[in-house]
DNA sequence: GTCTATAGCTGGATAGAC
DNA sequence: GTCTATCCAGCTATAGAC
């Protein structure tokens, strides 16, 4: 309990980061201001500058660090049966941080070259991994880019509309979304 | 060839509304100005209120216009195999208009409320559709639900990457999602 | 039917007091 | 470390000439 007064410098950053990923996720990128994000954070519009160069790189770092993390949750995951393993991580990963979750997959379309580049390169990372999975399952490496990119589609869209309430739990959401990605991929490789 | 000159507004509409339609799924909405689509479209910023009343109806228009026909093409189908009709139809009318597919699919949040509610109706129309045939072929009310978010969201992210240059053709591309879809859905009812 | 001109706002970002 | 105050660029939308 010490320092209950003076730096609160990190708490606010935090707010700061976590205020705007919502907003962001919420209403889009574009059409939200600094001084929305400030008045949500409870301090004015300049202090902002104080944690962030400008409006992109905030957006920017928030791609990033999902990005980052989510590869490194899922480096650091038992790959014993890889296909099961990437999903239930990419899932568990995502709702528990839905709002840059969405951001990672919706809003980047906004950023401009430099930072798109380093972004694109993190997330054609991630998406190499999911294919070289399928190519070890028999598939061609045709099929695995299409289906790739339609496994990443559909669990990008699950932090936009599943909420834990009433329905399947997000574990029980889990295990049927591995059932499905199975029946996607036709042919396990171990005959 | 009559009226070289003259009235060319039916052009006008047309062209302002395709390139609309273009900026906005490329850029996103809120980062498209009036004077951006004015200047693509040949015309000044003025001249775009003849053609809509705001930009917000623009966007609400190309969305709504978008899902219709949509609508309309997929109860002009042949269905005697519902599902793989369904995809090819979806498929086939999206690579047909891939930026308001994006916009129907990626910038319809950027509406606001009674404009919204409106769009929403008809995409839940249409994903009602999909899940009327998901539960003819005996999945329980609960899959139903979560198998076709899944598959509207792997259909909906093809316009934004496929283009039919050097690999697939359109044609071979939906039946690999018609092929890849009835192995999500496990258990056809005719037995 | 298209233009010019502009009103009225809101945005990102900065400077300097405290 | 946060605030106040402000600059100025850019936006939507309108009014009225041609």
């Amino acid at each position: 309990m010490a320092r209950t007064r003076g730096s609160f410098a990190e708490d606010t950053k935090g707010r700061i980061f976590n205020v705007a990923a919502a907003l962001f996720a919420g209403r889009g990128f574009a059409a939200v201001s600094m001084r929305d994000i400030a008045a949500e954070a409870g301090v004015r519009a300049g202090t902002l500058y104080r944690y962030t160069p400008d409006k992109n790189t905030l957006l920017c770092d928030l791609g990033t660090g999902h990005l980052r993390a989510l590869i490194a949750a899922w480096e650091a995951c038992d790959q014993t049966d890889p296909l099961a393993a990437f999903v239930r991580n990419h899932l568990s990963f995502s709702l528990a941080r839905p709002d840059t979750a969405v951001i990672a997959s919706r809003e980047l379309h906004c950023l401009s070259d430099d930072q798109a580049r380093a972004v694109f390169a993190l997330r054609t990372d991630y998406e190499t991994t999911l294919g070289r999975i399928l190519l070890t399952r028999g598939l061609s490496p045709e099929e695995a880019v299409f289906t790739t990119r339609s496994i990443l589609a559909m669990l990008s869209q699950v932090p936009i509309w599943f909420r834990a309430r009433g329905g399947l739990s997000a574990q029980e959401l889990a295990m049927r979304y591995v059932d499905m990605t199975r029946r996607m991929v036709p042919l396990p490789a171990t005959a």
